[in-house]
DNA sequence: TATTCATCTCCTGGGATAGG
DNA sequence: CCTATCCCAGGAGATGAATA
């Protein structure tokens, strides 16, 4: 088609509507950052309520009532449960809520939260697109191992949009989230199932693949549809609005996460074209549209960006991101050293849990370190030997209790290695500079 | 602007349950 | 055991946003 001349009518307003466009996917981010953390924090608790009620409720008689969190349920036995039993299974765990009068199925409940809490923990830690998550499988989890030996977990999405596939690497909260959802599928020991998933774009169905994000409805074990995720968004964003008035006019759907993602990315500082790679934006462009909702910070951050980088080399604005810039990014993991090892979390953002390294996830999961707990647990048997010998009884306490975290950890970390990728015989990657570029055009 | 893709919406079908 | 009903996930078309 040839190009139109400027002026046509045709093209006339074209750019102030784009402008409108973009001005309401702004005001939508900014409407729904501060809302965030109160979601997220409410899908924790919603699951962690019933993962307590289900634990409760399986062992409980019927008619038995469970106080939890101040809600009353009346544990529920019907003649289907017997029947199920003497057909050789197991009973479903119903509850009455006292509340609301409603039957609940505790284990599908519990089952659900799990995975709505679960795909909502991705979706705001990688910024992925709803399709490239459920399509992440026990595949998508590699690990690669840098120079200096330490291994870094990495997420390959598989291009959904563009066809590049991408890889980001994994801060510790995703990766916690990754190992619960690899843990709950393997639980009983067996692999993640192998299934069909339906594209809806393509309207095909992809080959059997251990999907992270399928469930058990009924009798059929399928891979969770992008619908039933929003669908599951606005019936908790709808449940949230009764107590909070924010949620009264705003519901949250996949991609919102993906806007508050990029704007965080930016806001803390990650250079944009480093953002533009962890989002697989092909144009540096579409990442500055994302992220330009706190305008005079989006502007500031990038102006310095660039003029910093004209000082260097005035004339190649586009590039791709250097050896240099990237080593740079990935020595920030270097700058985590901690007292037992490596704390992965992403660039630029400051750790919530200072302190609480023997807790950490992150620290849980790398086998390597083992030997190094070894270590430090014999040092810590030796001042507590001192200590006694001194009778500096604090000490000795503060001394036991650090033992007993560290016990528990290598505990831990032994669980975690059998069900973790690292020993699955998934291979390392080094990724390629075609797997981890931006790519500016 | 053209094209691709995300989201919404409505319909269908299947599982769970209660009651006969 | 059968049937009615409810609920919810999946499928697919429609609509409009994102992207090149």
């Amino acid at each position: 088609m040839a190009p139109c001349p400027a002026g046509d009518a045709e093209v006339r307003g074209f750019g102030v509507r784009k402008r409108r466009v973009k001005e309401r996917m702004d005001d939508r981010t900014r409407q729904r950052q501060p809302l965030l953390d109160t979601l997220v924090g409410y899908m924790e608790a919603r699951y962690e309520h019933l993962r307590a009620l289900l634990e409760r409720a399986d062992t409980a008689g019927g008619g038995e009532v469970i106080t939890l969190d101040g809600r009353a349920y009346e544990r529920l036995w019907s003649r289907v449960d017997e029947r199920r039993i003497r057909l050789g299974g197991k009973e479903n765990v119903r509850v009455l809520d006292q509340t609301s009068g409603k039957h609940v199925n505790v284990a599908a409940a519990e089952d659900a939260a799990f995975f709505e809490w679960a795909i909502v923990e991705v979706l705001r830690h990688t910024g992925i697109r709803i399709e490239e998550a459920l399509e992440l499988t026990h595949l998508s989890v590699r690990q690669y191992q840098r120079p200096n030996g330490e291994i870094i977990a990495l997420l390959v999405i598989a291009p959904s949009k563009s066809d590049r596939e991408r890889v980001i690497p994994m801060s510790a909260e995703l990766f916690s989230i990754a190992a619960a959802i690899i843990r709950r599928h393997t639980q009983d020991g067996r692999a993640i199932p192998l299934l069909p998933r339906y594209d809806p774009h393509e309207r095909q169905a992809s080959p059997a693949m251990p999907y992270l994000f399928q469930r058990e409805i009924g009798t059929n074990q399928d891979v969770i549809s992008p619908a039933t995720v929003v669908n599951m968004l606005r019936r908790r964003c709808e449940e949230l609005a009764e107590r909070h008035p924010g949620f009264l006019t705003t519901c949250f759907t996949p991609h919102d996460f993906r806007r508050l993602f990029a704007t965080e990315l930016v806001n803390n500082g990650l250079p944009i074209h480093i953002g533009a790679a962890l989002l697989g934006h092909l144009n540096l462009e579409t990442t500055r549209g994302y992220v330009a909702v706190f305008n005079e910070d989006v502007v500031h951050h990038y102006q310095e960006f660039i003029g910093r980088r004209r000082n260097s080399r005035p004339s190649d604005e586009y590039r791709d991101v250097t050896e240099q810039e990237w080593s740079e990014f990935e020595e920030h993991f270097d700058k985590r050293k901690v007292g037992l090892g490596g704390c992965t979390r992403p660039y630029g953002t400051p750790c919530r849990h200072e302190h609480s390294c023997l807790r950490c996830p992150m620290l849980a999961i790398n086998p390597k370190m083992l030997p190094r707990l070894d270590e430090i647990e014999e040092d810590l048997l030796a001042r507590r030997a001192r200590a006694e010998r001194e009778s500096w009884l604090g000490e000795v306490e503060g001394i036991d209790l650090t033992l007993a975290l560290l016990r528990q950890k290598r505990e831990e970390t032994n669980r975690l290695a059998r069900i973790a990728p690292v020993n699955l015989g998934i291979p390392s990657i080094q990724p390629t500079p075609a797997t981890r570029r931006v790519r500016s055009t």
